[in-house]
RNA sequence: GCGCUUGUAGCUCAGCUGGAUAGAGCAUCGGCCUUCUAAGCCGAGGGUCGCAGGUUCGAGUCCUGCCAAGCGUACCA
C-alpha cells in the first residue's frame, strides 16, 4: 500500500515538472511517513514543505497543486492539506483488510523479502577468548549477533555466520599453565598457583579430568617448576614476567608433546562448552574459525608479505610496523616483535584478508564496545589489503552494567568472579534472556538487572508478546469445544465487517511489519522488532478485552478469526526470528 | 590531553532519512473478572529532551562550544 501511494506522488511530481511548477533537475526523494493518529489520516508527506522553496511559492499553495496532480485510485479515499502544508491521505479500509489475506497466503515466509538479492554477507561475533566458560557480557553480543544474522537471511541475504576462536596466543598459554599447575595440585604436589593465572573452578575441573585419564603423567616436582622464577606480584616481583617464566618452564618440563596434551585438553574442553552453551542459547555456527589455523598454515606470513608488497611496513627498534596512520589510524601498529611473535593484530589482519578472500560483499564484525579503539586499524589493514574500507562494518555493543537490585556485580574472568551466561540462562530461560538482550539498542549502555531478569513471575516483557500468541490460540481451541464452524473463505469475503476501531489499528500495525522488518535489518536494529511486536501484542490485547471474537454472526466471526489469526501469524513470524518460543497455552 | 559511545518521566528505555500535542514498560494512585486465560484492559499524575548558542518554515533529531558518565588511547588479547 505504501508502494502504491508513493508511486502515485511520483506521478504527480512527474506532471508538475512537465508544467514548469518544480524544476526538471530536482532530484525529489518521497518522505512518507505513517501517521501517528488517526485525525492526520494514515500516511503524510512533508514534499510540499520540502519543495516549497525551490518552487518558489508558499508550502500549503504548492501542496494543493500536488494534490491536484494526484492520479485518481480506489485505494485512497481522502486527501487533505493540513498545518504547515502536510498532505495526508486517508486510505480505504477495505484496501487495508487485504493485508489479511497476504498474511493467509504467505504463511511463515510473511514479511520475507529480496532487499538483500541474494548478496554474501557474513557476520562475526561472540568470538570470546576460549578460556573460560561465556559470561552474561557475551550474551548480548550472541544474541543480538544471532538475530541480526536472521534478520539479514529474512531479508534476502546470504549469511555465513562465524566465531573466530582465539586458540593461539598468551592467553591460552596462561590457561594451559594454570591448568597443569591445578592439576599438579591433583597429583599432590605442593603448588602455589600464580597471581595472574586463571582461577575460574572450571581449570579445576578439567584439571581433574586429565588426571583422571592420566593419572600421573605429567607430574613434574614443584621445585623444579618454580625453580630460578622471578618472583610474582603478592612475592614483590612483576606477575607478568611471574606468569611468562611459568609458561616457559611448563613447555620445557612437559616436552612439546606433553604441553599440547594438556594445552589441547584444555581448548577441546571450554570450546566444546562454549558450543553447546551457544546452542542452547538459540545461537547457531556455520563457522569456527581457528585462528591457530592461520598461523599454521602460513596465512599470516602471507597476508603481512602483502602489506609489505604494497608498501605498508616498514623496520624500526626491532620491531616490524604496519603503517596505518597513513590510512586513518591515529598511530602505526607494530605487527611483529622485537622478539619475533606476531602481535594479536597480525593475526587479526590475516583473518580480515582471509574474509576478504572468501569474496563476501559485506563483512559485519560484532564486537564489545570496549574494543571500539581497534575499529580504525582494521579498517586500515582492509585498505592496505586493497579493498575499500566500507566492506567492513563494525556493530558495538555496550556491555551491560549487572546489578542485583541495588548492588552492582563486578566482575573479572581471571578472578573466576562472573556470572556465566548458562547461569543466567538457568534462572530466566532462554526466551526471557534473548528478549531482554535484544530489547535496547546495542550501543545502549544497559543496566541489566539481574533480580529483575530472574523474577520469572511478573514483568518479564516476552511473556507479554507470547502470551498474546497464546490467547489466540485459546480463542481458537474454544471455537473447538463449543462446536462452532469456521470457514475461512467466508472470513475473507466478509473482510468490510471489520471497521471497528481496534480492528482497522491492528491492520494498520500489521501492514507495518514487512517495512519494520526490512528497517530493523538494514539498519542492524533488532530492537525494532521488539517494539514492534509489543506494540501488535498490545493492539491485539486492546482488541480482546473490547470485542468477541467468537459471536454469533457468522460473518462477523469468520472475519474476526481470520484477523486473529494474522495476528498470530505476525507474532510467530517475529518470534521465531528472534528465537524465543511460541506457546500454544500458558 | 585526544578519540569513540552515551545523556529523554522517580527507574529502565523507544523516538523511523529534522515534521504536527515528545511515547512505552516498571513504580505510584484509581477503576474492570457470571463473557474467548486478569501473565490482560481502561484511566490519572509525572518532562527546562544534560547546559548554552547556531542552522530553518519547523530541532529530542543537524552544527559548534561546554558539563557529566562509560570505554579506549600497548611490541596484551
Amino acid at each position: 500500500m505504501r508502494k502504491k501511494l508513493e508511486a502515485l506522488i511520483q506521478q504527480a511530481v512527474v506532471s508538475l515538472k512537465k508544467e514548469g511548477v518544480i524544476a526538471e533537475d530536482i532530484n525529489v526523494n518521497i518522505a512518507l511517513e505513517r501517521t501517528r493518529g488517526a485525525q492526520h489520516g494514515d500516511f503524510a508527506t512533508n514534499l510540499a514543505m520540502m519543495l516549497a522553496k525551490s518552487a518558489k511559492m508558499n508550502p500549503r499553495q504548492l501542496a494543493e497543486k500536488l494534490v491536484a496532480a494526484l492520479p485518481q485510485d480506489s485505494a485512497v479515499t481522502k486527501v487533505e492539506i493540513a498545518g504547515p502544508g502536510f498532505i495526508n491521505f486517508f486510505m480505504d479500509s477495505s484496501a487495508q483488510s487485504d493485508i489479511i489475506k497476504l498474511i493467509h497466503e504467505h504463511g511463515a515466509d510473511f514479511g520475507r523479502s529480496q532487499v538483500g538479492a541474494g548478496k554474501k554477507i557474513q557476520v562475526e561475533f561472540v568470538s570470546a577468548n576460549p578460556t573460560g566458560p561465556l559470561h552474561v557480557g557475551h550474551g548480548r553480543g550472541a544474541a543480538y549477533g544471532s538475530v541480526i544474522a536472521d534478520l539479514l537471511e529474512a531479508v534476502g541475504f546470504t549469511v555465513h555466520r562465524e566465531y573466530y576462536v582465539n586458540d593461539a596466543g598468551r592467553q591460552m598459554d596462561i590457561l594451559a599453565t594454570s591448568i597443569w599447575l591445578r592439576y599438579l595440585e591433583e597429583c599432590g604436589e605442593p603448588m602455589r598457583f600464580p597471581d595472574n593465572g586463571y582461577r575460574g573452578d572450571y581449570v579445576g575441573d578439567i584439571a581433574r579430568d586429565i588426571f583422571r585419564n592420566a593419572k600421573n603423567e605429567y607430574r613434574r616436582p614443584f621445585e623444579l617448576v618454580v625453580e630460578d622464577i622471578p618472583q610474582d606480584e603478592a612475592q614483590g616481583g612483576d606477575k607478568e614476567a611471574h606468569i611468562d617464566a611459568l609458561i616457559a618452564r611448563a613447555k620445557i618440563l612437559l616436552g612439546t608433546a606433553g604441553y599440547r596434551d594438556v594445552f589441547q585438553a584444555g581448548l577441546n574442553n571450554i570450546l566444546d562448552d562454549i558450543k553447546n552453551d551457544l546452542l542452547e542459547f538459540g545461537v547457531n555456527y556455520q563457522e569456527w574459525f581457528s585462528e591457530q589455523q592461520l598461523m599454521d598454515d602460513g596465512s599470516v606470513e602471507k597476508a603481512l608479505k602483502r602489506l609489505q608488497a604494497s608498501g605498508h611496513l616498514y623496520e624500526k627498534d626491532g620491531a616490524t610496523w604496519f603503517a596505518s596512520s597513513t590510512l586513518g589510524d591515529e598511530k602505526d601498529r607494530v605487527v611483529i616483535r622485537e622478539n619475533g611473535q606476531y602481535t594479536y593484530f597480525a593475526s587479526d589482519i590475516a583473518y580480515h584478508a582471509n574474509k576478504l578472500d572468501r569474496g563476501f560483499d559485506q563483512i559485519l564484525d560484532i564486537w564489545g564496545a570496549d574494543h571500539h579503539g581497534y575499529i580504525p586499524r582494521v579498517k586500515a589493514a582492509i585498505q592496505a589489503l586493497g579493498a575499500d574500507a566500507s566492506k567492513l562494518k563494525v556493530l558495538l555493543v555496550q556491555f551491560a552494567t549487572l546489578y542485583r537490585g541495588e548492588e552492582k556485580v563486578q566482575m573479572s574472568t581471571r578472578s573466576g568472579e562472573f556470572v556465566t551466561l548458562r547461569q543466567l540462562r538457568d534462572e530466566v530461560g532462554k526466551d526471557a534472556a534473548r528478549f531482554f538482550y535484544v530489547m535496547r539498542r546495542s550501543e545502549q549502555h544497559m543496566d541489566f538487572d539481574l533480580q529483575l531478569a530472574t523474577s520469572k513471575t511478573s514483568e518479564n516483557p516476552v511473556y507479554y508478546v507470547q502470551y498474546a500468541h497464546a490467547r489466540v490460540c485459546s480463542v481458537l481451541r474454544h471455537l473447538v469445544e463449543k462446536n462452532l464452524p469456521r470457514d475461512i473463505v467466508s472470513g475473507m469475503n466478509a473482510l468490510a465487517l471489520l471497521t471497528e476501531e481496534h480492528e482497522l489499528a491492528l491492520l494498520s500495525t500489521l501492514e507495518r511489519y514487512p517495512e519494520m522488518l526490512e528497517r530493523a535489518a538494514l539498519t542492524h536494529e533488532p530492537h525494532q522488532l521488539i517494539l514492534y511486536l509489543r506494540e501488535l501484542a498490545n493492539d491485539f490485547h486492546t482488541y480482546y478485552n473490547a470485542h468477541q471474537f467468537l459471536v454469533d454472526d457468522a460473518k462477523v466471526r469468520d472475519a474476526r478469526l481470520n484477523l486473529i489469526c494474522a495476528v498470530k501469524q505476525v507474532l510467530a513470524n517475529g518470534l521465531q526470528l528472534l528465537n524465543i518460543n511460541t506457546p500454544e497455552s500458558m
